[in-house]
DNA sequence: TGTACATCAGTGAACGCGCGTTCACTGATGTAC
DNA sequence: TGTACATCAGTGAACGCGCGTTCACTGATGTAC
């Protein structure tokens, strides 16, 4: 269960990812972050609670590593998705909205720590901040690539704001359970919407 | 500071207002649910701890009374916005999209209890419950109106969600303070964002 | 290859703290006669 | 109007608890010679 023999540091291998992953279990379980507890996160990972002060200068500093960790993976998605339609600009753009609902549905307890109001601003965490920063870049590019291949109109900014509120919105509602009665699945839901989306960004040109 | 004139019950006259008052301010200082506790609002209020107890059956309870009030000043936000434009339905529409993301704006704290994940799931409020639907419901039926009257086509489970993630994800966006280089008003932004989506409803019309 | 030493990840006890909730009480208010 | 009584909102002390963080320590690992 602890490490396998991929690092195999000092003495548990990989403290601080095990620990990572026991608080995102932790958040899965007790259904919010503001119930999440360092002492209790390394007990589940078989260790000390002081042990967890070797890896992370304090407990919101947990949480920034796995609110960081959790804007990696987005960008990740966000960067597969746009490539697998790499000649296509408008379909690149609907498939990384699609990626982002389809993200935050599959990791809901990253969605928690990144948008949960939990850190008060990442100014803090550099690298949180250029983690976030990147994946917004990303959307921005898809954008603009869109725009300048002709293939939808309008302000890129607006455009790009529109898409984020509308997938993050999707998402946020998915994942805080306020959508009862939908009977498709989010991805279904993500691509009927990113579609009506890109209708409206088309009809201009 | 305390009970003016209007209800002067037995000693304070209306605790429970201001307990939900004090505990609204609590959050907006600390930014966060997560750090609000039950002692600090009572004293906050000007009362032993133990009154709280008078009026909650518990903390979650107090949460879920906060959650309520929101819903009800949402439904009211939505209802005068849609009374506004009686007889352009498309109008109402998007003036109660708008009215959304203003009210959001306007009450960061009430949307985070609303949103933010402290209660999971409503179940156990049913008159949480029901004002959540009703602010839910004028929005469907504002699609609805929209629909009937022909300004706008589709299908309208899918425009309602289309709308509510849209609106809800700017929201979301501007309170979390994720949108640091908006130079535009959280209103400006919505009438633009609200346009857009009115825009692609009426491509097929 | 073997030994002495430095490093530093993880330990276990201790700190001080504020929390949520319960309880028997008190005293201000409302009401019946 | 006055008095006796019932109600119940707010009190203050007490409960048990788990928390975040610090500290001197220990012992496994890596390294210089």
């Amino acid at each position: 269960m602890a490490s396998k023999k991929k690092k195999r540091g000092y003495h548990h291998g990989d403290l601080r990812n095990a620990l990572i992953q026991a608080a995102l279990a932790q958040i899965a379980v007790s259904g919010g972050v503001h119930s999440l507890s360092l002492r209790e996160v390394a007990r589940s990972a078989g260790v000390s609670h002081a042990a967890a002060y070797r890896h992370f200068r304090n407990k919101e500093d947990m949480l920034a590593a796995i609110a960081e960790q959790g804007f990696v993976l987005l960008g990740h998605a966000l960067q597969a998705a746009i490539e697998q339609y790499s000649g296509n600009s408008l379909a690149a753009f609907k498939a990384s909205g699609i990626a982002y609902v389809e993200f935050s549905v599959g990791h809901p307890e990253h969605l928690q720590v990144m948008f949960g109001g939990a850190l008060n601003g990442f100014a803090r965490w550099p690298s949180l901040q250029k983690a976030s920063q990147h994946a917004y870049d990303l959307l921005k590019t898809s954008v603009r690539k869109a725009l300048q291949a002709g293939e939808i109109s309008g302000d890129e900014d607006t455009i790009a704001l529109a898409a984020w509120s509308l997938v993050h919105g999707l998402a946020q509602l998915i994942v805080g359970g306020q959508i009862p009665h939908a009977k498709q699945s989010p991805r279904h839901l993500a691509q009927t919407l990113t579609a009506l989306l890109a209708q409206a960004l088309q009809a201009n040109v």
